[in-house]
RNA sequence: CGGGGUGUCGUAUACCGGUAGUACGCUUGCUUUGGGAGCAAGAUGACCGAGUUCGAUUCUCGGCACCCCGACCA
């Protein structure tokens, strides 16, 4: 991608209306645009990171054994009047209702357990028909009464919602373990694995306890209480001595820490497949309900989570496995054409390569690209000014500013530094 | 939802009951050129509505929007 052909710019001054250093960065950078308080807009380069986070996303739920789906956001009042969640009150006023033009009443979905039970229902009959698994990316709405913290608690966002059916407690007490392991990986691949821990939170009225996915940042909302040692936490809803009794934690050994939840895990037991009727008949014919379980990660959030945690003073810092490009070539040709045509030269074949690049190719000073190129954030910069040759290229470490030179030939290979 | 605050070019800000200024960005030209250049010339702005007033961007009221604190957060 030529940075002259980018339709985005990015700004020196950070909005007035955002106090988050996600959303401040992200829009300077030209990721996002806020289009109201909690919705924004993904930009090219936001969408760009956005679609590599599901992508590893989708991997690990694969793996798993998830198959993936796609539901509609619009919701039927008499299949959540089942389950008891029509009703505002009951799921803390979150609904977006609205109304087809003949007057029927729909909803905007907050989550998708009531829909998916539904249609489930059409397709297990027999426990040989279980365990099933369905994930999907979809837009949730929710009617915070305050949206806050940038792209962290929005309006509208995009969720990764998992949904788990075995045929008993046990079947899905070993899935729910797998599944855990897997949401820590998804944590590690996106780059901020070192500051998450899987973290004891409340269980609602389902079960005793829930797993969140807590990441140590300052901007969290939720305090929790760390064991280093044995990477995990509890959060301060449920902190209790008995709570530490019955994980085997010595209170002392505990860290307090705010923490942005990435993640979140239930185990649902019966509370959905009873009331809607999703049964199966086990191998004794005898009709049981469904244990279900479901698994959250929202997409936005997460992103801007990545960005809160590993962002220095200078702007963005992504990790490889979700920047919106691997290299960012900065030509310094200040009218010298032949410096011009070997940088052009150098994204076309870096481009054959496989390898993505934002070419930034604007006629402007070096301090302005330098200052652009860290506040983007990508991962190596590739330098072409006057003392370019093919056997020392200038490649620049955005984590740690560390310089080095590279030949032409290793740069080709995926080689950034020496 | 309770409390507090703010609405001025694209962005960030200043001033003012009587011609709305600055910086960045944008346009044109010249000079410059490895860490957000300089000079010159331009274009672009008062959230909406009502009221007070000779005159309102400024004061008052209402609306809307946004931000912050709290509450809330399967």
């Amino acid at each position: 991608m030529r940075q002259s052909h980018l339709f985005t710019k990015t700004r020196k001054e950070s909005p007035k209306d955002e106090i988050s250093q996600n959303a401040q960065l992200l829009i300077r950078g030209g990721y996002i645009h806020k289009e109201m308080a909690g919705a924004y807009d993904l930009l090219p380069l936001g969408l760009r990171v956005f679609e590599k986070i599901k992508q590893i996303i989708r991997e690990e739920m694969n793996a798993l054994g998830g198959q993936e789906v796609s539901f509609t956001a619009l919701q039927d009042p008499e299949l959540w009047k089942e389950t008891n969640r029509w009703k505002g009150e009951a799921v803390d006023e979150v609904w977006f209702k609205t109304e087809l033009n003949g007057g029927t009443q729909v909803g905007l979905g907050f989550t998708h357990e009531e829909p998916m039970t539904r249609v489930m229902k059409n397709h297990i009959s027999s426990y040989r028909d279980l365990p099933r698994y369905t994930y999907q990316f979809q837009t949730k709405f929710r009617n915070e009464l305050r949206a806050k913290s940038g792209i962290m608690r929005g309006r509208e966002f995009l969720m990764k919602d998992f949904y788990s059916f075995n045929r008993s407690d046990a079947e899905l007490e070993v899935f729910y373990e797998e599944a855990g392991a897997a949401y820590l990986n998804v944590f590690r691949r996106v780059g901020i694995g070192d500051f998450t821990y899987l973290t004891f939170a409340s269980g609602g009225v389902f079960s005793k306890f829930s797993h969140e996915f807590q990441c140590v940042s300052t901007a969290g909302e939720d305090t929790i209480y760390i064991d280093t040692d044995k990477r995990i936490a509890v959060n301060y809803e449920v902190m209790s001595d008995d709570i530490l009794r019955d994980l085997g934690i010595s209170k002392e050994a505990l860290v307090e820490a705010k923490a942005i939840e990435v993640g979140n895990i239930f185990k649902l037991g019966t509370r959905f497949s009873e009331p809607l009727g999703l049964t199966f008949k086990d191998e004794d014919g005898v009709d049981k309900p469904v244990v279900m379980g479901s698994y959250g990660i929202g997409i936005g959030r997460l992103m801007g989570t990545i960005v809160e945690v590993l962002c220095d003073e200078k702007g963005i810092v992504w990790p490889e496995s979700v920047a919106p490009f691997t290299i960012h070539l900065v030509e310094l040709s200040q009218g010298d054409e032949k410096i011009r045509a070997y940088a052009d030269k150098l994204y076309e074949d870096l481009t054959v390569a496989g390898i993505e690049v934002l070419y930034d190719d604007r006629d402007m000073r070096a301090g302005e690209k330098f200052a652009d190129s860290d506040l983007l954030g990508i991962p190596h910069r590739v330098v072409v000014g006057k003392t370019t040759t093919d056997s020392a290229i200038e490649v620049v470490r955005r984590k740690n500013g560390n310089k080095g030179v590279v030949t032409r030939e290793k740069l080709l290979a995926g080689i950034y530094h020496a």
